[in-house]
DNA sequence: GCTATTGGTTTCTTTTAAGAAACCACATTT
DNA sequence: AAATGTGGTTTCTTAAAAGAAACCAATAGC
């Protein structure tokens, strides 16, 4: 019976399916995976250079995704005690292993446009 | 100043950047990856079975995300004339171009758990 | 004393995603 | 006649994500 197989099969890979979500819940949202590329695209940035660079993003929305992906260890902050106070974000070498998914994902885009186009 | 310097790299890759959030946008939510898996997984499924393999979804969100998936062409939905009638789905060629983008999802979050346990 | 800059926080509102439950047409089985 | 299986839809409710606007402390410049 099919439904058997399927369970089984889900039970093989449970693992990976959490993974996958995993993944996924780190990187989904309107604005985090764009935070990331920003920040790898243009290196160290402060805060303003972010909400400027990422044109439209609230500033409540900056400093919580900030915060988060800090808590990943995907980024780094670093406050610098200058007058007025100025802080540093910066990706970690943790952040930098996304770079072979952040081009996946920019790849399968580019196709995709590309095959609901075509048709 | 570094703020021109971000308007700069932001116009350079504005087409990157689109592409990165159309796969974002197609892969996220709750259930829609999960449903590709299974299908990746399973082979041709029907209704009924995908439900029940993916544990916990409501018949509502499974028909709203099929429909949201057949649009983009990732699987196709084939009505099968029997009594009573079937629904049978499955992964399209294009669905399929996935795989590689999947297997990233799964390989990075399995290091990113090993990265935040070990410290 | 007034205004601007920096990096936020707080509060309130709107939008979007998701879940639960009931319902439906059609056909078969009991 | 009633129940069952199939593939949904409809309606209502809840939860989560996002946005807007006001506010704040510290400091500097005018």
């Amino acid at each position: 019976m099919k439904l058997d197989d399927n369970l089984v099969l889900s039970g093989q890979c449970v693992q990976q399916i959490l993974a996958i979500k995993d993944t996924m819940e780190l990187i989904s949202g309107k604005w985090k995976i764009l935070i990331v590329v920003t920040l790898l695209l243009n290196g160290t940035m402060r805060f303003m250079e972010l909400k400027k660079a990422l044109n439209g993003i609230a500033a409540k929305k900056l400093s919580y995704d900030l915060r988060n992906l800090e808590i990943n260890k995907l980024i780094d902050r670093k406050v610098i005690k200058s007058k007025p106070i100025t802080v540093e974000y910066s990706i970690t070498a943790h952040g930098r292993t996304l770079d072979n998914l952040i081009s996946e994902l920019m790849d399968w885009g580019l196709n995709h446009r590309k095959e609901i186009i075509r048709n």
